[in-house]
DNA sequence: CAGACTGTTCAGATAATTCTGAATAGACTT
DNA sequence: AAGTCTATTCAGAATTATCTGAACAGTCTG
């Protein structure tokens, strides 16, 4: 077995236990693969190669490109010469995967305040426990927001 | 509309909200209503009395109780003179809540080295970006592993 | 011990997600 | 302009997750 295959076959495992990961965070198997290979090679990949080397029709690629870039994890890009688009990890895309689950328990936090605004008065009882899990969320929201900054690449 | 309606309405609401929520973290909908629904109450839950009150099979409350209770985040317990099971959040729900995470984004690091130990020593690209992937993990871990700490709740 | 009640398991039903193929529209080439 | 290549959309198929009812085993009660 020459290097390259090694590496083909490296890349294969690490792009279906990536699938897999993802799931396990609440994105599609699809859009985890996709990023794994992303992160794997480095440089853009075609739409159409996408579709190859995942052996997933072009609609599937379509839908999860989508949700890949709604996130802001990845950039499309075109090259020059050649009609197909072209995916690559955006610069900052650990930041943006981080504010994603940021904004998510940020949301929760605020679903649970917004219950407690509706509790009448003397229901001391419930507020506190309801205060706990909102902090509980706020302690998490904080972390994130750290692991935020600390993940950005400084900008020039 | 009295107090106690009122209540029942923002609790009823809680959960329903805590029901989405959870599935957006991964956890299934009606585990996450379990869990709202004692933390909202405080007190010890029956097991007749969840299925009731969440209009859902006993077979449907069992699982998710197992799920719970595997994560650590709720307490069964047993009320003398009554045959049924009660159930109140973990006395560390919010840590174990935590580490379940905790142990996710390893996990993530874990499959990240595993796939860099199995690259060719030329593969130098390659391994620096997962290097970046496993060092963004790292990040998020270290994150999480100060929240337990710091959500734990001091032990006397 | 018979009957009532409890929680668990599991096969099958139901619901939700994910993927595909076909149709479509835009852009380039000749 | 006709033909080719492209990405997107969407209805339906396929897959996966979730829920239910029935069967079961254990425990208590009378």
């Amino acid at each position: 077995m020459n290097t390259t295959e090694q590496i083909d076959q490296v890349r294969d495992d690490f792009i279906t236990r990536m699938g897999v990961i993802a799931m396990g965070e609440g994105l599609p198997r699809m859009s985890g693969q996709i990023f794994a290979m992303l992160v794997f090679e480095g440089e853009a990949i075609a739409f159409g190669a996408l579709s190859r080397r995942l052996s997933v029709s072009r609609a599937t690629i379509s839908t999860s490109i989508r949700l890949l870039e709604e996130r802001g994890l990845i950039r499309r890009v075109n090259k020059t010469g050649d009609r197909q688009d072209y995916f690559q990890l955006a610069d900052d895309a650990y930041a943006a995967m981080t504010k994603y689950a940021l904004a998510g328990t940020r949301h929760a936090k605020a679903e649970i305040n917004d219950t407690m605004s509706k509790l009448p008065e003397d229901a001391e009882g419930v507020r506190a426990r309801l205060d706990s899990f909102a902090a509980f969320y706020d302690t998490i929201s904080e972390a994130l927001d750290d692991v935020a900054t600390r993940v950005s690449k400084p900008k020039i």
